[in-house]
DNA sequence: AGTTTAAATGAGAGCGCTCCCAAAACCGCG
DNA sequence: CGCGGTTTTGGGAGCGCTCTCATTTAAACT
């Protein structure tokens, strides 16, 4: 049995109160008293029991991170294993603690969610879902925890952090230009996530920039597996394209292969990019050009951007804080710069 | 401002006891007040309060999974990501909730196990840690807290789960005898980790059971990562084996790697098996060979064994518990069976 | 020295719940 | 119709903490 406040008082022949204000760190104790407190607390080992100080601040001191099953799945690597680590990096460096809530099935996501939310745990909530027609932001907003998403959504009230899908999708296809190609084909992710959106529309700017016109047999869309890169790169063989955007490397090497299949050498024949920087990317022969973006850094920052609202819930009504963080394009061999 | 049992019971017109014994099923109350009850909790939208209930039951239904840097960096796929869904699902499946820590620097890793620990938030813990000589488990054990390691551990008093490692290696191995190799080398992973531990004792068994001797040339220590098994693969050279058991994939595409670099084929000059069956073991060319384990069962049967020991804590001297998951050999290109 | 002001401490209430125990209501049966 | 026994209900205490407010003590001023 721990010892309790009341007994470290009792030890150190000073009230419940005093303590307290001691182990907060609270002014106005005198200093001698504060040392003979501290060194009963260091004797006795006492630690104060969080559940009781939650019950009256109101306060449990922890997060919950809510990831939807699609990504899960999906994004299992990188993504969702390096968004936590930031995550709890950053919890662990302001002495929170992460709660997670992966929805393995999409039938218990609703009441799961709702058991999550509701139970008065968490004092703030990341939700890492760019499914757009998800109802999972809303629910959340509704329950009037704050929230803070990772990955762009519409709503105006939602905060988010987000990597710059749409200027690294515009880099990746402007180097394609660069190297001379015109017939430039995408592979795009699922149009119903703000991902896949992104991507989509940077191929288009990098593409309007150069007085490229867009051309629908040049645009296939993808789920993201590798699956789907595969057959929308079979779909996309009578266009023949020079170069191949593939909004992530997973579906890069679907098309990869479906190129392989049809005797087309890459980058000789047909220039590859993919997206994510995923290790695979580096493996594969020849190794894929990429572009990287900072998801650990994504996954501190939303805790840091959570954290912060936390802090100063007085500003209800603020606008919504977007950080779009920067990505960046890794050459490598599959669009054959050299 | 959410109601409270105490406002139910007066919309009720009963007392707070009768409400606490609807919320919490319990016998004894009319099944017309039962009625009653219910109706109004459904009408005000009332929730129990989670951090009130836990104060006095000395309950939180969180458990807590630790997981130590090496873990969340060298297996940062699909290791750590699986368990955590596995962990996750049985976690749902008994309203239970997950608490994630992950040390992403072993500065603080005392510190913050410490503050996680005695929180007071967990009901029980989860290590994922197969490093022996890791303080964490000890630290834990003497936390007093309830605990389940993922990963064989010493420590007689620990309950775990863990997948058949050696088990999965003899297999390896006994397939390769099978194919007609005698000299077969092995890059071993860390053997300061029960897992580096437990894949050479496979292959030691293997090698025992067709009277094949142990050649201190053809075993050479890795630790997990693709460099290492490249540098291994060289180390390994001189002895010219004709068949190599990687005891993890990543080093197992090392040591391709490095027998490219001095032109040998594989399957055609030296078969190669990897460990672990990750996504590009079967990306990679040629195919690789490699043994899978049941990651994703891991974590959930980690997670019901420690409900299961928090269910019936009366038996507190019970000898541990050890779980081993069956693994299974998945021939592909690298080993050329066919 | 006496008074004002500030700093340090303690007492008490209360956060929302569970659980024990006693009181009330109900039951069947002699 | 009253009695023991059971079922149902209510009241009270208490989980371990924080926080407000009153009180004591120390410091600072006239």
């Amino acid at each position: 049995m721990p010892p309790t406040l009341e007994e470290v008082a009792r030890l150190a022949g000073v009230s419940r109160s005093t303590v307290s204000r001691v182990v907060n760190d609270h002014p106005n104790v005198r200093a001698e008293t504060k040392e003979r407190v501290w060194e009963v607390i260091r004797k006795s080992g006492y630690q104060p029991n969080v559940v009781a100080r939650s019950l009256v601040t109101n306060r449990t001191q922890i997060v919950g991170m809510v990831i939807p099953e699609v990504v899960t799945k999906i994004f299992a690597e990188p993504f969702f294993p390096l968004v936590l680590r930031g995550a709890t990096e950053a919890c662990n460096n302001h002495h929170y603690q992460l709660l997670l809530s992966l929805f393995t099935n999409p039938e218990d996501q609703e009441e799961t969610c709702q058991r999550v939310l509701r139970s008065g745990y968490l004092d703030g909530v990341i939700v890492a879902s760019s499914l757009l027609d998800d109802s999972l932001i809303p629910d959340v907003l509704r329950s009037g925890i704050p929230l803070v998403s990772i990955g762009r959504h519409p709503d105006q009230q939602v905060h988010y952090v987000d990597s710059d899908n749409v200027g690294g999708a515009r880099m990746a296809v402007e180097h394609l230009v660069r190297l001379g190609h015109r017939r430039i084909a995408t592979i795009t992710g699922r149009l119903g996530m703000s991902v896949g959106q992104d991507r989509l529309e940077g191929y288009r700017q990098a593409l309007l920039t150069h007085g490229i016109p867009m051309r629908d047999e040049l645009i296939v869309e993808g789920d993201f597996t590798e699956r789907s890169g595969m057959i929308a790169m079979q779909r996309l063989l009578p266009a023949s394209p020079t170069a191949v955007f593939a909004t992530n490397d997973v579906m890069a090497i679907g098309a990869l292969k479906a190129l392989r299949a049809v005797g087309l050498k890459v980058p000789q024949d047909v220039a590859l990019i993919g997206f994510d920087d995923t290790p695979i990317a580096s493996i594969v022969e020849p190794a894929l050009t990429t572009v990287r973006q900072p998801i650990e850094r994504m996954g501190s920052m939303a805790v840091e951007l959570l954290l912060d609202i936390l802090g100063n819930s007085s500003n209800d009504r603020a606008p919504a804080h977007r950080i779009i963080l920067p990505t960046e394009l890794v050459v490598r061999a599959s669009c054959g710069s050299d």
